[in-house]
RNA sequence: UGGGGCGUCGCCAAGCGGUAAGGCAGCGGUUUUUGGUACCGCCAUUCCCAGGUUCGAAUCCUGGCGCCCCAG
């Protein structure tokens, strides 16, 4: 084989390009989602200075009149403007997509569900899951991008047998427990480019990149509760769904009442406004009976779990029964570091912890990476019953 | 209305003549795209009321008021 009779224009590099394509940046076609924020404006300009083909998405998620004065939020109002500021500075093509009915339907209407249910959602996973990772994808495709790129601290380390998500290098940022649902498929399309830099590295180049948002605050909280009260968005997506009922103590004694076990997730401690001598935390919450039940810290201890809907991008196995016994690490929530535990899947998927974990919260999410290789996730599940 | 006990922050509670601990609750803040946790800060010029003793009282005295228990 040959590419001596072709123009040096058209002719593959010898190695692969930094989104890992054996062509030239310019020949590669990357869809940039930017949520107006800093990191995923220095994504845009990362590429786009490489020589991509960069193009910029932008999704209107909500409302913009009701989130326009809350900073730190994404995907409305302000920050809609400001990535079409930053795609216009970086000279890049910039498309606004209206997927507020697809944000409802898909994201705030199983967060009503999931909190009347008396679980705890995380609706920062089922976008990824749906809104960013399907429809936007999807429409990357259609727009004959070769991969999309996010502001994710996430790293996508391809290996022996194709593509794997590992944790963001630095673990302060780390934000692959929102992306345990990601699929192989969705994983060979998606790169993140911020994955492997360090906390302040991002702020830095989006100074070099003189970028408008270099200041802008992180986002926090959930999105589209500009208010930060998300009992308040829970009532208006279900007027009249909302009962009062006991709070219960886990020993009998009922010590009093609440407006509604949507004020409530597992391991919660304010808010009870019940004065017992020690604190009282919410064990556990039973919608179907409308109670909040309620006990000492030791009682939120949680060893096995139940989980629904897992995602596994671990290595091929043939069954599930390959896994049972499987060791591995596992994270209940965001913000804590991975515990050791083993996989039971002899009948549904179980995980049990080595030592209890407190707070974990049905409707939450178990996120499972690789015992020999800490930083790979492996995927999860959401979490069920749990003891 | 005979005897005994008690009345200190929303709840529990230290204090026993030297100028109001603490816990819980609450409020405010900090905290890596979820909820939560955790952490930090605030939270009785006043101790049921009124007099009195004392340099000085929540602490002693007197009188009220209000609870609780026993006896009726």
């Amino acid at each position: 084989m040959t590419t001596l009779d072709l123009p040096d224009a058209a002719r593959a590099p010898a190695t692969l390009n930094s989104l890992g394509f054996a062509k030239p940046p310019a020949e590669t076609r990357v869809v940039a989602a930017m949520s107006g924020g800093v990191d995923s404006s220095v994504v845009a300009a990362m590429l786009k200075r490489e020589g991509y083909e960069v193009i910029g998405v932008t999704l209107q998620l909500y409302d913009h009149g009701a989130a326009v004065n809350k900073p730190g939020a994404c995907c409305a109002g302000q920050d809609i403007h400001d990535a079409r500021r930053v795609a216009d500075m970086l000279g890049i093509p910039h498309y606004v997509l209206d997927y507020e009915s697809r944000f409802r339907d898909q994201v705030m209407e199983d967060f009503a569900d999931s909190y009347l249910a008396g679980e705890t959602p995380i609706p920062c996973v089922k976008c990824n899951q749906s809104v960013k990772f399907k429809d936007l994808l999807g429409l990357a495709r259609d727009l004959g991008a070769d991969c999309m790129a996010t502001g994710h601290y996430v790293q996508r380390l391809v290996g022996a047998k194709g593509p794997e998500l590992h944790r963001g290098a630095d673990p302060s940022r780390d934000q692959s427990y929102f992306l345990f649902a990601t699929t192989r498929a969705q994983l060979d399309f998606l790169r993140f480019p911020l994955g492997g830099l360090p906390k302040s590295e991002t702020r830095v180049l989006a100074t070099e990149f003189g970028l408008a948002v270099a200041e802008k605050p992180d986002s926090q909280d959930i999105c589209f509760v500009p208010t930060g009260k998300y009992a308040e968005v829970v009532a208006k997506l279900r007027p009249g769904a909302i009962d009062p009922g006991e709070i219960v103590h886990v020993d009998g004694r009922v010590l009093g009442r609440h407006e509604g076990v949507i004020h409530y997730t597992v391991g919660q401690r304010r808010g009870l406004n019940i004065a017992v001598g020690a604190p009282l935390f919410v064990v556990r919450l039973d919608a179907e009976a409308k109670r909040v039940v309620v006990g000492p810290r030791e009682a939120l201890a949680v060893k096995r779990m139940a989980l629904r809907d897992v995602n596994w991008i671990g290595e091929a196995v043939g069954a599930e029964d390959d896994l049972h016994g499987r060791r591995v690490l596992v994270r209940v929530r965001s913000t804590r570091p991975p515990v050791p535990g083993t996989l039971d899947t002899r009948a549904g998927w179980y995980v049990t912890l080595d030592d209890a974990e407190e707070g974990v919260a049905p409707g939450q999410a178990a996120v499972l990476y690789d015992a020999d290789a800490p930083s790979r996730v492996l995927g999860g599940g959401w979490i069920g019953r749990t003891s």
